[in-house]
DNA sequence: GTCGTTGCAAAGCGTTTGCAGCCTA
DNA sequence: TAGGCTGCAAACGCTTTGCAACGAC
């Protein structure tokens, strides 16, 4: 199935979009329903969950996956990055870098495609 | 809530016990049940899950959590490793070694307690 | 015999899907 | 007007829970 030439621009998905690009960290669909409603009242969330869907096969939305954690999305275009998840509050930053020697660790006949880093700790405001 | 001080050592408790420490990868639950009923043939998948609870929370059994993924179980004890997840056969092995200067991705003020890294490809099985 | 444990089935919970009506293009 | 889009509710898949029977001690 190609990917479907006419998406139409409804006021529903525009609030979607808008939800996720106004807010600088990653939204959860719950989170996204709630924020999204402000604009367009009657949303459900059956429809976010199909235009997140849409969103990520078109390539314009990213999924956000933490360990033991809903996924969360966000729009794309940022580069290679990772995570590091604040234990005291809740929030998710990004980290630039990437260890180089991640396919030392692939035992041998394995095919290494991808990888996921997430740090633990307390950031920065946390901290002091 | 004191751990209760009895714990009985029944048939499906051992066969689950057993089909966890025998493989020498992170179980899923649905694994759990299949590998246990060899031993335990009327098992049901309520037990399993009930046993892995209560495990995790007697400390012998510890969840392995990957980002988008339900939880897999493994005994506690084994020293630091992470994980390589199969896109093909979905299978989660162990993999020895860690990145050395994962201290350095971390931004200034920030501190870092713990992370989790997880490969994604396909395992020596699935890629020949 | 007690009472923790089990299997079954039903209930939860978050996500997906079928469908009739709506609305964008 | 056509056909993609939407909200509703039902369906799903996975996990948890209520309950009566079972069985370890």
């Amino acid at each position: 199935m190609p990917a479907s030439s006419s998406e139409r621009d409804t006021q529903q998905r525009r609030a979607i979009r808008s939800a996720i690009e106004q807010a600088n960290r990653p939204l959860s669909p719950r989170e996204v329903l709630d924020h999204a409603q402000a604009q367009s009242p009657g949303l459900g969330i059956a429809t976010v969950y199909r235009t997140l869907k849409s969103g990520v096969e078109g390539g314009w939305l990213q999924p956000v996956e933490l360990p033991g954690e809903p996924p969360r999305y966000e729009p794309t275009g940022k580069r290679h990055h990772h995570h590091f998840h604040c234990r005291r509050c809740d929030r998710v930053y990004e980290i630039d870098g990437c260890p180089a020697d991640l396919r030392a660790l692939t035992p041998p006949g394995f095919a290494l495609e991808a990888h996921e880093i997430v740090l633990y700790g307390q950031c920065a405001a946390c901290s002091q």
